[in-house]
DNA sequence: TAATTGTAAATTGTTAACAATCCGTTTGAC
DNA sequence: GTCAAACGGATTGTTAACAATTTACAATTA
């Protein structure tokens, strides 16, 4: 893993993740068109890396493009897309999982831990947006240790799948499956964090 | 079905499905970098439609950006990541059949013959980057009669997927095996369809 | 020679202006 | 009064110029 690489995010990126948060945790509305004009002003760049982000938002599903018309809110999926992007997701997961799970070091157990600890902060202030990023900040982690090239289809199929994130009002829960998922981790066991994974995914 | 809609495809579109085809079917380097203004004169339009269809392109995996140095071709997954790539795409494929199989209509039946009947042409003059297109526009076009929701998710696996498109040397059994795929759906026959798909995704 | 620094060309990233398109409103004919 | 065409503001699409960064190569030094 290389941090350095990491830590230097382009603008485009940088828009990307605060925009996705922000609609996942569903801080925007689905009727109301996406305006470039605006995003540009309140980030304080051109219309150029702002349209860049809304198209690969758009790429992802969590916004939906149409020609000269701009961006708006994605709708949720049928109920039984829902449950085959869920499916995929589940096995995207214990794959990623099963792959990378013995090539894990302390420091990698540490970094779950430092994203389950802002976690537990985002749940106790209650911040939505946060907890969105944080919750999928952890499962993003495991993907990426197995594999960065399927870590962009994996967030495909989860910001398709978390349209409906605001509705959670059950904080606690979220904490205690994902410090479940870090404990399975931290011990090696693949069985049980493949469980733990599978709990939290619903 | 919104024929009107289709028809009409913005530049993006026509030159992110140019340069896929062209380099699924193995036509591109993977080591030489793709230059956006060799790109732009080639295709009469200025830098910034190429940086869209470039950066969209590497969404899909096709391609792959990295800050300041442009973009390259993507290399082949690894063995393990191809196998659940593809136990991936068998799923999504055969949810969506599932989906729209009773809902096709003679129309669509005669639209999927016309993809098959193009197949045969490029088979026969052997032309890779038209294999390789029509071959995915038949997929393509059961996966988004389903959901055009799902669409850009095969789309990314299966890109994934195909990097070794040029190695391809049985023209005459691509040819019959669609020939079956189209035939079982025409039958609306499910667990036939499914099982050609199947048969084919290999 | 090998390694390092400096420099210029090539390339990507960003911006602002301009063109094309969409959408609500007005105008006018019937 | 109703409908359709035309107008105008707002928005997206495209372009070309400029800024920032990378890369290749020459010059310098140990």
């Amino acid at each position: 893993m290389q941090l350095a690489e990491q830590s230097v995010r382009s603008v485009r990126e940088q828009i990307v993740d605060t925009l996705r948060a922000e609609v996942l945790a569903g801080a925007w509305s689905n009727h109301a068109p996406v305006r470039e004009q605006a995003l540009a002003e309140r980030f304080g760049v051109s219309r150029g890396p702002i349209r860049d982000a809304l198209q690969e938002l758009s790429r992802e599903g969590v916004l939906v493009y149409r020609q000269n018309k701009g961006v708006r809110v994605n709708t949720p999926p049928a109920e039984a897309e829902r449950q085959l992007l869920q499916a995929m997701r589940r096995e995207m997961e214990s794959f990623c999982l099963s792959q990378c799970i013995d090539q894990l070091t302390p420091t990698d157990d540490e970094q779950l831990a430092d994203i389950l600890a802002e976690l537990t902060r985002a749940c106790d202030s209650g911040d939505l947006s946060s907890i969105a990023d944080c919750d999928l900040a952890m499962h993003r982690y495991l993907v990426r240790s197995a594999s960065s090239e399927l870590e962009a289809i994996w967030q495909s199929i989860t910001s398709r799948l978390l349209m409906d994130y605001s509705r959670i009002d059950r904080f606690d829960q979220i904490v205690s499956e994902h410090e479940a998922i870090v404990e399975a981790v931290k011990q090696r066991d693949l069985k049980s964090a493949q469980q733990a994974i599978n709990a939290n995914i619903i």
